[in-house]
DNA sequence: CTAAATGCAAACTATTTGCAACGAT
DNA sequence: ATCGTTGCAAATAGTTTGCATTTAG
């Protein structure tokens, strides 16, 4: 593992957000780390096939990467964009019973509002009630 | 609805496959259908709008087009890229007593070889023993 | 000294858009 | 005559790659 690479990890590791490939990039830069977009890209896919972390596809928006590789779900913000995980159990063995034939994985992700841009929603609401 | 889209229409209709943007363009001319890919593209565009066609998004696929509109998931087979539909019923619920809050759908898409793909591989790895 | 890692710019894939020409009402 | 639809080519977004240069062992 490079130095750069370290690094990288270092900071995905220390963060709480599923990153884009610009996040990251972005993120290096206001932390001096002097890198080029397209080793972001390399490392990442290294990491993702590495396995010490995982690409996270949502419809319609770019890659995320995901330092919890351990078997878990994704939900989206629809609103301002977040990416959470959450934990819905393995869905494996309900999935090959109903499809009948064994099968290599499967993603589910789950989009809605989360509760903070519910909040700013209804808020805003309010505002053009008393405008 | 124009003629070249209720063309499209028809010839999703009667397809069983879950086409690309372009697999539709290629049948459109064979065919006989003259199209450009932008209108393809627009067409499409308008089926999902209009709720009578679904978007089926599969993690470094390009996008295909399901003439189903009624819920349900979607497997996908890794060596001849298939997508076919599957009923795994209605997990709104679940998810959103799991997840305590509601949501506004999800995506279910499960990745395995398919029956014919899995014969396929099998009769290779006897042709690899027998030379 | 050698091989791997990097930066840069160009390529690439999938998709969308601006705009002029076309076609139907 | 007008307005939506189309085709074309260019733009865009996200990602990958070729290649010359730098870096580390």
């Amino acid at each position: 593992m490079t130095k750069l690479a370290a690094e990288m990890l270092d900071l995905i590791r220390s963060s709480e957000r599923h990153m884009t490939a610009e996040e990251v990039f972005m993120l290096c830069k206001e932390k001096g780390i002097k890198i080029s977009f397209a080793s972001v890209y390399r490392i990442l896919t290294n990491f993702v096939d590495d396995g010490i972390m995982r690409k996270v596809s949502i419809p319609g928006e770019p890659d995320r990467f995901d330092k919890t590789v351990r078997p878990h779900d994704h939900i989206f913000c629809s609103r301002c964009k977040k990416v959470c995980d959450i934990d819905i159990g393995d869905l494996t063995e309900m999935l090959e019973k109903k499809i009948g034939s064994r099968i290599d994985g499967y993603t589910l992700s789950v989009k809605y509002i989360c509760p903070e841009c519910r909040r700013l929603e209804s808020s805003e609401a309010e505002d053009k009630k008393s405008v």
